[in-house]
DNA sequence: CGGTCATTTGACGAGCATCAACCCCTGTGG
DNA sequence: CCACAGGGGTTGATGCTCGTCAAATGACCG
């Protein structure tokens, strides 16, 4: 592992308060592998064995049932993801796999707890962690519920923009996994777009260019409880 | 407080490993409040002042954006509610209110908060709540995302009807709440009533009887990783 | 007995999924 | 260099699911 990473994984919220010694202890025990795109990481309903922390490239997470298949949510780096299962010592909810190539370091998810039990700051951090990532499901969960596929679009376009300076967006995964994520067919994310072409949207391939926030803000009627990560 | 009271929150999952001082040093400064129906308890943006136990009755949590509104989730006694909002000492994301008369114990915020930093075992409950709570609502974004509403509420009424001894759910709520929270308006809901009463399901008012759980648990397929709170 | 409100039923339309066809890009192999 | 196959994306046609609106029914309560 490079120091650059240690650096990285150090300053995530789950580590960086953590005493020296359990830093080090799960390092050093802990897995870092390199994946292709498109490699299954874990599968729902398998045994939670390691906590995942993504350092580079992206993660889709997906749950399925009764034959469909739906994305709960992307990864980037530098985080962690299912933290939950590693703690109950449960199966996972959800499965993973890479969207691009993406480096992965896996944290034994023994050591975890026992680091857990053996460092009152690091169990700190845990506490944060989760009650961050329920938050944001509950979050997700009103998305779904209280607004339309061309709605959730607008708002994951906003928020994605406010990212880049420039309100350009670059799609670092298929349409048809965005669409998945977003909760609708690809046929009507293609619609969707083109509704939004009328709020200054322009799709050029991965990239999409939003020209008039204004107008796209005024339809999409962002709300802080929901689009807010920092909440 | 009676002391039947005391025992039953003594007994829940988030109290029931935590020292005797701490227990006792949070129920002091508590507030036992009863409420009539329909009261809102809470409000979604505001701080989040109060850990809030169910002791009796049943509180609705939902949340609005841009004028729609839809039922998160019940929380039935004994248990709490808005840990996460607490701990992270943010607003609330949802809202609450009373569906029948309820007994509801308030923990000031900020005690949890400290209790959590000077009892071990106690921050060793929350860590288990919140993970248990993370993992609920994803579930339930599962169940939003991947079934069509007559599926929910077939499921819904199988994972009801598994409580009770005799294949009957008593709907404790009207029926436009059960709606919004199934993610569907009560319209549709009592279509969807009608379709499954080719599958043995018979709606008397409140009382609905599951006549042929066979031919139910067929339609709804349920999915542990779903629909089993266990897990 | 009348009023209020939840629920149900019907009619209609919007939103969305499905199916199929087509475009376009890419990569492969002749 | 070209032909071709494969797959993602788009577009069009169609139908289902579900929401909306309105009216009728029925239960509860003053």
């Amino acid at each position: 592992m490079q120091p650059d990473d240690v650096d990285a994984i150090r300053n995530l919220p789950l580590f960086r308060d953590c005493m020296p010694e359990t830093f080090e202890a799960l390092i050093k025990i802990s897995f870092l592998q390199r994946f292709p795109q498109g490699v299954l990481l874990i599968s729902e309903n398998d045994p939670a064995d390691f906590l995942h922390v993504v350092l580079e490239g992206l993660v889709e997470m997906f749950g399925s049932s009764g034959g469909r298949e739906t994305t709960i949510s992307f990864v980037r780096p530098v985080s962690t993801f299912i933290l939950a299962a590693v703690l109950k010592d449960q199966v996972y909810l959800q499965s993973a796999r890479t969207i691009s190539r993406s480096r992965i370091l896996m944290i034994p998810a023994q050591a975890v707890r026992q680091a857990m039990q053996q460092d009152k700051a690091f169990m700190l951090s845990i506490v944060g962690e989760l009650a961050t990532g329920y938050r944001r499901v509950v979050k997700e969960l009103k998305n779904q519920k209280l607004r339309t596929s061309s709605e959730r679009l607008a708002n994951w376009l906003l928020a994605q923009g406010r990212l880049s300076d420039d309100g350009t967006v670059r799609l670092a995964m298929e349409k048809r996994v965005l669409a998945s994520r977003l909760g609708m067919t690809p046929e009507n994310l293609s619609r969707a777009f083109s509704t939004l072409r009328d709020l200054g949207v322009r799709v050029e391939g991965n990239i999409i260019r939003l020209e008039d926030m204004e107008a796209l803000t005024d339809f999409s009627q962002p709300n802080p409880l929901i689009d807010d990560p920092l909440i």
